[in-house]
DNA sequence: CACTATAAATTTACACTGTAAAATAATTGT
DNA sequence: ACAATTATTTTACAGTGTAAATTTATAGTG
């Protein structure tokens, strides 16, 4: 089997093992999947995928910029949909839960807490600069439209906080009803709530009390 | 050493190695602890602490039971402080801040995305309980002095989900600045805007939108 | 008091991890 | 056809959680 290797048959390496470490990591869970067992999965022998990633991190860290631009993309295609600007960002923010929810591995390992060494990859970064900006996009729209005022910068960092906060409490089995003892609310409900709650308080026109 | 045990001496031990082990992962983070370092850190071979928890997950949720309580506590402390119940309610809001923020490790520990084999630990369950209540509790208050209105419960979720993902989102590195572009905003702005905003929102007296 | 049953603690052992170093095998330019 | 190069595999090692065997010290009995 050994060549000479292309740029291509390295790059065409790194997707193929990112793409089944990424459905080992979904499945069992990022500590749980060993690299004899990607490799293994890979159909290569136990210490090939060392001479396409320095170490386990290094994978990690390329899955993780995969799943940033996965996750941007569904977010800036529930958002290019019809509808009025109130409605898409709706939608926008319904992806964004469906997502998490539905990929909670991959959502966990991309929203981590994280060691400081991310910066080290650069794709990563760009990645998740991305994704970042794409999360709160929509909300200069929605200012633009005078629908809410405010710094669509911070008003979307504050939409933003509120999903992030209702998907991993959810995620982490927080508001689950398995220990509940009044009438339990889920995510939809509470997301519902805040969605309301902050376009109220967001909303153009209103005054606003103390600094 | 060896003698028989009292219960108490069981319950002795136990509390020891978790707060050795608290301590530990909080410089060290869970994974960067091993079992044999914290027999060690206890005096002990390495085997023995397994006399008295079943595994390595065992402690885990023993140190996150207790982290709990703890953290109850002190939200049950700032709200029990002076001023008005508005006050109050944000000063209960910057010692959760403040604890996560202060003890990243524990706060991860303590709402990491986790396994279905929680409900196996009563004292778990018991501690997630209570702090639960705890970190909306407070609600109750706003609405009883006609400062708020709606369910208290459902409101108290909101607030929660929006602090631990502002706090989340913070110790994920996500709002770190080092990746700025245009004006960026730390974990404070985000969160006295996002307070305005709610309190705003679930203003009593104002007329809900939309069901 | 010896002496033994018992239970705490340690020692030893094992399967498994990430990965470094050595050995092998295949391709390419001469 | 051969030598240099390089991809790949094999072997090896330190460190992990923890099961099993072994040691050690106590407590209850005659």
């Amino acid at each position: 089997m050994p060549r000479v290797l292309s740029d291509s048959d390295v790059t065409d390496f790194r997707d193929r093992a990112c793409a089944v470490a990424a459905r080992l990591f979904a499945a069992k869970g990022v500590e749980g999947v060993t690299m004899r067992e990607l490799a293994s999965a890979l159909g290569v022998s136990a210490m090939t995928p060392y001479r396409y990633f320095r170490d386990k991190d290094d994978i990690l860290a390329a899955v993780r910029a995969r799943a940033f631009e996965r996750f941007a993309e569904k977010l800036e295609t529930a958002y290019a949909g019809p509808g009025t600007v109130v409605e898409r960002a709706h939608a926008k923010g319904d992806a964004y839960v469906r997502f998490a929810l539905e990929e909670p591995a991959t959502y966990r390992l991309m929203f981590d807490l994280s060691q400081p060494t991310e910066e080290q990859y650069p794709d990563l970064v760009r990645a998740m600069t991305r994704a970042r900006a794409t999360m709160t996009s929509h909300v200069r729209d929605l200012v633009a439209e005078g629908i809410i005022s405010g710094d669509p910068e911070l008003i979307g960092h504050v939409f933003w906080a509120m999903l992030h906060g209702a998907v991993t409490l959810q995620l982490a089995g927080k508001l689950s009803a398995q220990y509940k003892q009044s009438p339990q609310y889920g995510i939809d409900q509470i997301l519902a709530e805040a969605g309301r709650a902050l376009g109220e308080g967001f909303r153009a026109g209103v005054p606003k009390r103390r600094e």
